[in-house]
DNA sequence: AAAACGGGGGC
DNA sequence: GCCCCAGTTTT
């Protein structure tokens, strides 16, 4: 059944604006004070929703203070060299949410005079501006009624409708979003949207929500039918693939250390890391071969230091980090460097990386 | 529709 | 160890 036909059936029944009023009640008692709740600056709005894609509030607040000191406007971050926005970023993950911020905010200063954009369509071409980040800056900057579904929304709201759609399948979020339109306050959509994804951070949490506690427990469908713990329903992903890699640790005869900046796409894009060495189908006779050839650098492995497990959402590398030493030849590779240990901690690294620092400090 | 894309925290 | 988090982009 579509969109257009379920949620009237859904909302069938439903004392909608007892829910909006007790939400919103709720909401401008309870809400925590958090640093871009300060004001309604649709940038200071934008920069906090890019940042709390898939990261928690409390991770986010203190990047989040530093980021705001470092570039205040829209123009401090587009005049930013790349490299230091990745800096501030550093530890926060999924980098290009960094790189896509600068680049849609270069494109605000250009195109519309360093003013966020509030009308839908502008906002929603902006890269990294998908159809939540776009409905929470209308709705929070400019109070507008456009939905902002996020993952606590879908629960929240698929435990108070008893809704058991798979929120994994892209099109359930489409539900969501034609519930919110209908459900939504017209006269303060701020503090709807936000009520609802406060609730699901404090009150109707993945495990053990708070029913007792909650504003609108009358209302909720799955705490009437004792079901609350089983919803959302949500289909469970495949586990990661094991990568093993070998990361060196090589110092020249004057004590620099070689890095190397990744490249501009993909994993880890833009940023900094020790060489490393697939050693998917590369064995350790190999790889000074291997090496030379990639770096032009004659080496011989010492000692193995450390073994470095980092898990991301959809792989596992596995490093082992080995001292090296240089036999002969030229560092030949235009990404690499040397840089001093008083320079190392300049770049942008990713944490799987900052985990090996500690090694070439001795 | 599915996969790529980080890292941390809770239990 | 598994799940989730104020998701978006690419395939």
């Amino acid at each position: 059944m579509k969109v257009e036909e379920r949620v009237p059936q859904i909302i069938e029944q439903f004392n909608e604006q007892h829910f909006r009023d007790q939400l919103i009640d709720w909401f401008d008692k309870e809400q925590r004070i958090l640093p871009w709740r300060e004001n309604q600056d649709p940038y200071r709005v934008w920069v906090s929703e890019i940042m709390l894609q898939q990261t928690r509030v409390d991770t986010v607040i203190p990047y989040y203070h530093h980021f705001m000191n470092l570039f205040p406007t829209p123009k401090d971050l587009a005049d930013a060299d790349e490299q230091a926005v990745l800096k501030a970023w550093e530890g926060l993950g999924y980098y290009s949410r960094a790189r896509n911020l600068q680049n849609a905010v270069r494109e605000v200063v250009q195109d519309y005079g360093g003013i966020v954009p509030d009308d839908k369509y502008k906002l929603k071409k902006l890269k990294g501006v998908g159809p939540y980040t776009q409905g929470a800056i209308l709705s929070i900057a400019y109070d507008q009624p456009e939905p902002a579904v996020d993952g606590n929304v879908m629960r929240v709201l698929s435990r108070i409708l008893n809704i058991d759609d798979d929120i994994a399948i892209p099109k359930t979020r489409k539900l969501f979003e034609g519930l919110v339109y209908e459900l939504i306050s017209e006269s303060n959509p701020s503090a709807f949207n936000q009520g609802l994804m406060e609730l699901g951070a404090l009150i109707c949490t993945p495990k053990s929500p708070s029913c007792l506690l909650c504003p609108v427990q009358d209302q909720c469908r799955a705490f009437a039918e004792g079901v609350e713990s089983e919803l959302p329903i949500k289909s469970s992903k495949k586990k990661q693939k094991k990568v093993p890699y070998l990361a060196l640790i090589i110092e020249d005869e004057s004590g620099n250390v070689l890095i190397e900046k990744r490249p501009e796409e993909g994993l880890l894009a833009s940023m900094w890391q020790y060489p490393m060495v697939p050693m998917t189908d590369l064995d350790k006779e190999s790889v000074k071969h291997w090496f030379y050839g990639e770096y032009g650098l004659h080496i011989e492995l010492q000692s193995t230091v450390d073994h470095v497990k980092h898990v991301f959402s959809h792989l596992i590398w596995e490093m082992e980090v080995v001292r090296v030493s240089i036999v002969g030849g030229d560092l030949d590779r235009q990404n690499a460097q040397f840089v001093s240990k008083d320079d190392i901690d300049k770049f942008p690294y990713p944490v799987s990386h900052q985990k090996i620092h500690q090694y070439t400090l001795l």
